[in-house]
Order: structure tokens, then C-alpha cells, then sequence
DNA sequence: TCTGGGGTCCTAGGACCC
DNA sequence: TCTGGGGTCCTAGGACCC
């Protein structure tokens, strides 16, 4: 049996450990730039009027009417709690896949144990630990682990956040109740093509043939099929597997035509991928540089490119990846556009110690002592104490601002949680 | 005025190899 | 008359996840 383990509202409930008082209150946090509703409490999502995911400018007088608490995304801070709360779950058993920022899949492979009880004993450690709420979903695979954390966390009066799916009769009757669109695997696209042939639960879906699951929704879709029938396909993945891609594009604060800015947005970007590179020992092999207008806009002319420098040689040495990066911004540049956005990924990653040489390029790593060097001042002291000019010195003219950011509490020591200042004036 | 960001996997098709 | 067979690698596009 596995189990999936999801924390509830993770976001907001996050910000929510350190502001007690707050907690009856609804609250949303937004995404970067304050642009979307990312994340809600139930209170918030209850609200007449709201919607998950819109424009927070849309859902304007619905917010402030009801004195919706607005975050700006602190993702440093929900890293970390993310990291505590895979450590508590790594108490209960060694075999822990982390899924995703607030969820994580166990193997319950463990002798005499009820699972119900088993799963009130986790969810109730985490809660006493470190003030968060889960729903925990227990059957024989993923995909139905899936399933029931859905009913655990819709009907928590009967489940108590933790439901089990542990016979024929359970698996069938969840099914029927899950609409099509729910379920982890469907998207949207599969959702309307099912739903036109009259498929609109998760049990009808397993009722299709083998072959026309194949043919129209490729071996991912049969995989889903078998795992919702109940036949274990997707193993646990416990070992963390390098990523294969690095890469971060982000709306500026306003529109920038600004050559100079653009460029000095592209080699900061590319410093902090960078940065994840080394940090799980890897060296990308090309770049992508991507640039982009607002294509929400009616009047301003309208630009999309991208463009993948290939390096001679891999590296991860950030001076380096910053020229190249650059060269293809070069590229894609057109003068006399406002941009909205610039992006960049580091793909081609494969580990360090395996660098294959180039016959024809004269490679000199004289920087990676250096390198090694701003890595560690900026791991002792604090991000970006030391970075490339060529990052500059105009953050605040192209970056989004974030407001609404809570303060990182967990991870900063000049922003640590003041007890009788913060907490109990409230 | 304001409209998210960071990933994975699969397939088809085109180019190439011997 | 008859025009192979077995591969790899890359890219674009489409699907999905949180």
C-alpha cells in the first residue's frame, strides 16, 4: 500500500503558522508580480464571487469587501517548511518520494498495521510539529492514493482527513464518484474529448478498451487506466534524480524596451540557475533565451522568439553560461519593442564529472576555483553577496515587486519571528 | 495600471548513420 | 520487373503536473 500525503492549502497555511491570529480571516497568495490568485484558504475560496487562479486586478472589490489577507509569493519560505515537512514523514518510513512542494507518496510496505490509524498518527504528527494540516490518501497505487486523499479531504466530518482504499467495493464506488475532469491525469484536453463520448466519471474511463486508451492517449494514458483498475504501474521514486532542465523567466515590473535592462535580467536570471546547476553537480550543454511581448496587449506590436545556444563545451561555471546566454538574447533582441518578459532554461544537463572535451576549443577552467569561491561567501553569508557585474545594479527597474512578501522567517536570521512584537500585539 | 512560474513525459517527423 | 533494414539524435508540439 502507498500513501499520499498533501498538505491542505499549503501556501496559505504556511503563512499562516506564523500569524496565529490571522487564521479565521480569508487570505490568498498571489503569484509573482501580484498578478494571480495562486493559493486560498477555504475561508477565501467560500467567498461569493472568487476564483481560484484569476487575476487577483479582476477579483478586485470581492477581495476588499471582505478584507481578503493578500500575500506575495515567498517561495524561500515554503522551501523550507516543504523540506521539514518531507523530514517528518521521513520518520515513518524510509521509502518517501517528494512529489511536489506540498505532497509526498509513502510506501506502507510496513507489517500489521491498520492503515487508518496509521495515517491519523501522521497527520496528526505533522500537525503538532509543525502547525500544518494534511489529507492523506492509503491504497495499492499512486493513482488511487490520488483518489482517496480527494475524499479524504472533501468529506473530512466522515474521513477525518484520512481515507483508505482497500477493497474492490471502495475502489468502485470512489470511482464513480470522481468526475473525469479530477482526475491526476487528465487534463483539461482529455477532460472535453472524454466527456463528448459520455465519459464522465473515473470508472467509466476504465471501462474503455485497452487499445483505444493507447491509440488516443498515448502509454501515459493506459498507465492511468491500469493504476485507477488497481494494477500498480508507477513506482515510488525515492532516489531524487537530477533535474533535466534549470530555468527561470519571469514578467518584468512593467514593459521595458531597454536593451541594457533585458540584458542585465538575462544574466541575473541565468547566475541563479546556475547556481541549482552546481549545486547538484551538473553542466548544461545548450541555453535557451526566450523573449516576449505582452500579449495581453491591443496595441503595442507584438514579439515571440526563442532562440538554444549550443555550448562548444558544457559547463557551469556562471561567467561563462552569462556570455553565451547573452549572445543569444543578441539574437532574438529587436530594437523599439516594450517587452514583458525574458526568459532562459539550461538544458542538455549532465553531471560534472563527465564533461566531454571539445578538440577544437581551448578549455580553461581557470574560473572554477573562483567560482568555488563565490559559492561559499554567498552560502556563509547570503545570496547575491557576491555576483557578476553584469547582473547589475538596476534590479529594482525591471524586477516585479513583491510587496505583499511575509517575511522569511525560517530561513533569514534579520528576518526571524519577533515573539512579543509580531505575535502577541496581533 | 494589473493577467504565474517551473517542471516532466511522449510522439511524429526529419535528418543522419551503416 | 525488382529500389532495404535497422538504427540514433534532434526538434517541435502537445499533453500533463503542482
Amino acid at each position: 500500500m502507498y500513501a499520499l500525503v498533501d498538505i491542505n492549502g499549503a501556501f496559505v497555511a504556511m503563512e499562516m503558522v506564523f500569524r496565529p491570529a490571522d487564521r479565521n480571516k480569508p487570505a490568498v497568495v498571489l503569484s509573482n508580480g501580484d498578478g494571480c490568485i495562486i493559493a486560498a484558504n477555504k475561508i477565501a475560496k467560500q467567498l461569493n464571487g472568487f476564483a481560484m487562479y484569476a487575476p487577483a486586478f479582476q477579483l478586485e472589490d470581492v477581495l476588499n469587501k471582505n478584507n481578503v489577507l493578500r500575500f506575495s509569493p515567498n517561495f524561500e519560505l515554503y522551501v523550507d517548511m516543504s523540506r521539514r515537512f518531507i523530514k517528518e514523514l521521513s520518520f515513518f518510513t524510509d521509502k518517501v518520494e517528494v512529489y511536489s512542494i506540498d505532497e509526498a507518496f509513502l510506501d506502507l510496505d510496513i507489517k500489521n498495521i491498520d492503515f487508518t490509524d496509521y495515517g491519523q498518527l501522521i497527520k496528526r504528527t505533522i500537525l503538532k510539529n509543525l502547525d500544518l494540516s494534511v489529507g492523506i490518501g492509503i491504497a495499492p497505487t499512486k493513482a488511487l492514493c490520488k483518489v482517496a486523499s480527494k475524499i479524504a479531504k472533501k468529506f473530512t466530518e466522515r474521513t477525518n482527513n484520512v481515507y483508505v482504499i482497500d477493497s474492490e467495493e471502495k475502489r468502485v464506488k470512489a470511482l464513480k464518484w470522481l468526475p473525469i475532469g479530477d482526475v491526476w491525469g487528465i487534463g483539461s484536453g482529455f477532460a472535453k474529448k472524454l466527456l463528448q463520448l459520455n465519459i464522465k466519471n473515473a470508472y467509466q474511463f476504465t471501462q474503455l478498451t485497452d487499445s483505444w486508451v493507447l491509440k488516443n492517449m498515448t502509454v501515459v494514458g493506459l498507465r492511468l487506466k491500469h493504476e485507477l483498475e488497481g494494477k500498480s504501474c508507477l513506482q515510488l521514486e525515492t532516489i531524487k534524480e537530477p533535474k533535466k532542465a534549470i530555468g527561470t523567466e519571469k514578467a518584468f515590473g512593467k514593459l521595458i524596451a531597454d536593451y541594457e535592462l533585458i540584458k542585465e535580467a538575462t544574466s541575473s536570471y541565468v547566475e541563479y540557475c546556475a547556481g541549482k546547476l552546481r549545486r547538484q553537480n551538473s553542466v548544461a550543454s545548450a541555453i535557451v533565451v526566450l523573449l516576449e511581448t505582452n500579449s495581453f496587449s491591443t496595441s503595442d506590436e507584438q514579439y515571440y522568439n526563442r532562440t538554444v545556444v549550443s555550448l562548444p563545451i558544457a559547463s557551469n561555471n556562471t561567467t561563462y553560461l552569462v556570455k553565451n546566454a547573452v549572445d543569444g538574447l543578441n539574437r532574438i533582441f529587436k530594437n523599439g519593442l516594450r517587452y514583458k518578459r525574458v526568459g532562459i532554461s539550461l538544458i542538455g544537463l549532465y553531471p560534472d564529472n563527465s564533461i566531454q572535451g571539445n578538440l577544437f576549443v581551448n578549455h580553461n577552467p581557470k574560473h572554477s576555483n573562483l567560482q568555488k569561491v563565490i559559492d561559499q561567501l554567498n552560502l556563509k553569508y547570503e545570496q547575491d553577496t557576491i555576483r557578476l557585474a553584469t547582473s547589475g545594479l538596476n534590479k529594482q527597474l525591471w524586477e516585479s515587486k513583491a510587496m505583499l512578501r511575509s517575511p522569511r522567517y525560517t530561513t533569514r536570521l534579520n528576518e526571524l519571528l519577533n515573539i512579543s512584537g509580531d505575535v502577541l500585539n496581533r
